[in-house]
DNA sequence: TATCAGTACTTGTGATCACAATACCGTCCC
DNA sequence: GGGACGGTATTGTGATCACAAGTACTGATA
């Protein structure tokens, strides 16, 4: 504290725990689809895998589990969610509500910076070129969304929200590789321009109207997504019956 | 399985782990405010008192932490949460959204034996005795909230309110005992008669209506509260300055 | 008397061990 | 050939230990 502004020569330096180091590796493993919905994840295996012992293991799996980012499987051991259309269906209900006040919220109160920090991310979804990875456009439509939510000023519901992503994130991506990318950055274009626009002309009910229907066509094409192939799910649904 | 139905004598035992009791005990323990708003919990303590050893309430603490209901330090202590006017404030906004959402559901949906379990803990709730222990008072109001959101029939956003009112309690035991039982009594009972009213007619907006001004009634309590206490709050917030 | 160094103690983190429950897999018998 | 049985490996839970970082108390000194 005693030292002048200009002296950012030690500032402090990071002092994260390895469970914590482990737990933001596990979850960047999660929503870029490195395990599959349905796998089961084990202490030691990670732990080895990791190079760490199992105490920073379990605690970060217990971490992603009281999240419901992770699923308790009677045997105490978790594994990746495989969501029924059902509970897909109850997490984007529940991000629309969410989500979609956030939006409202932001056409009230957006300044400058944050409008250019939406367009910004905007743009970035955009030039996402068309055979990108899936892992990319779901990480740029993120960044669209959060660019908005943030700029709603309420930390405590933006809590609430992130796991929530999370938890979608998974079959999400599965979704992506399964319909294609292209298909999907269609759709949410047209979703994206209208929440922009709404956002920009300060028309809070116009902003949320179009971040509900983005929302919508997601959970609807994974309802489509799951009639599909409901006889791949079946065998993943229940590995314990 | 094979067990027939009148066979009711050997039922599956209770399998919870050591960890899930110490975790629902702390929890109870921060509802019922054993635990003042500001102190600080230390594992081996704990430990002691609840004659384990130290692994199930490290988890315990920690779970408890990631649902936000106890705050971390920078010494990675974790402590009861001393939720300034701001923060009380944003978790009532995001109570307000997803509450009145769930009462307007429950105007909707609830069917009648639901709306007989809300209308049971309502008459609960009137009938405790004035000159009640605040943690009896506390407990009526939420079997009375719960019993509308659960005919809501979305579990997904009943497993997001949860939290918001364990994080709640601790401050909101302490208004309690500050202003005096009867008179948080008396301002909820009018509330609660509306939005009963408005779900037994089955009328979504009053209820929410009804749902939302009752919060937002302990919201406003509690800012005044803060003011009126500000010098007490100055001391238990910064407790590492 | 106020300040500072030094020490003893407290506290959370991480590793390792012990154990019970479960899952897996080969074998044997029908 | 198929299903029941039994042994082995795996897995999560809980206890204990080791350690580094921090806190508080103590005593000496200016």
């Amino acid at each position: 504290m005693e030292l002048k502004p200009h002296t950012h020569s030690l500032q402090p330096i990071a002092r994260d725990t390895l469970q914590e180091r482990v737990y933001l590796r596990i979850r960047q493993a999660l929503i870029h689809s490195e395990f599959k919905p349905g796998q089961v994840l084990t202490i030691r295996e990670l732990a080895q895998k990791l190079g760490t012992s199992i105490m920073p293991v379990r605690e970060a799996l217990q971490k992603l589990t009281v999240e419901r980012v992770l699923e308790l499987l009677p045997t105490r051991s978790v594994r990746v969610p495989v969501l029924s259309a059902e509970e897909f269906a109850e997490i984007c209900e529940a991000r629309m509500l969410l989500e979609g006040h956030m939006a409202r919220l932001a056409a009230e109160r957006a300044d400058a910076a944050e409008l250019e920090r939406i367009e910004e991310a905007s743009r970035a979804f955009l030039s996402a070129k068309v055979p990108s990875p899936p892992t990319v456009i779901q990480q740029r439509n993120r960044e669209f969304h959060f660019a908005i939510y943030e700029a709603a000023h309420q930390p405590t519901m933006l809590e609430l929200i992130e796991p929530l992503w999370v938890r979608c994130g998974p079959c999400t991506v599965a979704l992506f590789v399964d319909l294609g990318v292209e298909k999907i950055k269609r759709g949410a274009t047209t979703h994206h321009q209208q929440a922009l626009d709404a956002i920009r002309a300060h028309r809070p009910a116009a902003a949320e109207e179009a971040i509900i229907a983005d929302i919508r066509a997601t959970s609807e094409r994974y309802q489509k997504y799951r009639r599909e192939h409901a006889e791949f799910f079946a065998s993943a649904r229940h590995p314990l019956a």
